[in-house]
DNA sequence: CCACGATCCTGCTAGC
DNA sequence: TGCTAGCAGGATCGTG
């Protein structure tokens, strides 16, 4: 699943490969519905001898701009990943999209779920506009607890629920919100609006905190998150508390900090996992 | 404002 | 061994 740690390893991947290569040609759609707003056939017409002007990330959009303010929008979703590989290299089962460059490489989105999207934006106006309805602040570099309470000010909502809601702060997704809870030693299931000044600004450093930490170790790989070169992150060998609750076949796992097996609840379809003892529910 | 359920997909695995 | 049912989950949308 690829959260903000795993599109940033992706776009600056990418960034260090493609940043002035030129667009030979678009193919290999075979599921336009990952392409809500164009076809094969006009991401053809529009990209062809443009040169990529820059990639970005914003949330867990990867953004890549192209001379004449065109842009590509990638959500992942569950299992998308974009890998740069030379135009030989034998294809990637479930590969949706091809764009080639002049220089024998291509970018490949390759998603067995079929749930990652590619948007086209004409300018950088239209491309901020679909941001901007979308998207709270980044969390990187900077949150912190002055923010994060404002952020919280008069929400009602349960704090992982609002730690999900990529309105509300952009970027973190199932995996870092229990590890941030559990860092901060928070139920998710805590009302926002029950938070504490204190509990706030752990919060807010421990989303900073699993965030960097996952970037360092360049990414999660969970189930299928790979990097641009097509390599997995070291992060889910660190993790805390997301996983380590019990399953149909598998115990739990004991909390890293006071051994008490980590829990599972279901919350808006989700599983969250949390340490019974550290993390307390406290009045509701 | 908030919760919940449905939807979209398919690889994986438990269990028969 | 081979099949099937159930699970996982980000964003969006409709309902209460």
């Amino acid at each position: 699943m690829p959260e903000l740690p795993e599109v940033e390893i992706t776009a600056r991947g990418l960034r260090e490969r493609i940043v002035g290569k030129r667009v030979a040609g678009v193919c290999g759609v075979d599921w336009p519905r990952m392409l809500p707003n164009t076809t094969e056939e006009e991401l053809h017409a529009v990209l062809v001898g443009r040169a990529v002007a820059a990639v970005d990330r914003r949330g867990k959009y990867l953004l890549a701009s192209f001379s004449g303010g065109v842009a590509l929008c990638v959500h992942r979703k569950m299992s998308g990943n974009l890998l740069l590989r030379d135009s030989l290299a034998p294809p990637e089962p479930h590969t949706h999209l091809v764009i080639a460059f002049t220089n024998q490489t291509e970018l490949r989105f390759v998603d067995a779920r079929k749930f990652g999207r590619i948007h086209l934006f004409h300018a950088p106006a239209e491309l901020e506009a679909f941001l901007d309805a979308r998207l709270g602040p980044e969390p990187l570099p900077d949150l912190d607890g002055t923010t994060l309470a404002r952020l919280v000010q008069g929400r009602r909502a349960r704090i992982k629920s609002l730690l999900l809601d990529q309105a509300f702060l952009a970027g973190v997704g199932n995996l870092y919100a229990d590890e941030a809870l559990w860092e901060a030693r928070i139920h998710p299931l805590r009302p926002a609006s029950t938070l504490t000044r204190p509990e706030i600004a752990r919060l807010a450093s421990a989303i900073r905190h699993v965030l960097e930490q996952a970037i360092q170790r360049r990414g999660t790989s969970f189930s299928s998150y790979l990097d641009a070169e097509g390599l997995a992150g070291q992060n889910q060998d660190y993790l805390n508390a997301y996983g380590r609750g019990p399953t149909r076949t598998q115990p739990a796992q004991p909390c890293p900090r006071c051994d008490t097996p980590i829990q599972r609840l279901i919350l808006a379809q989700r599983s969250s996992h949390f340490c019974p003892r550290c993390q307390k529910q406290g009045r509701r």
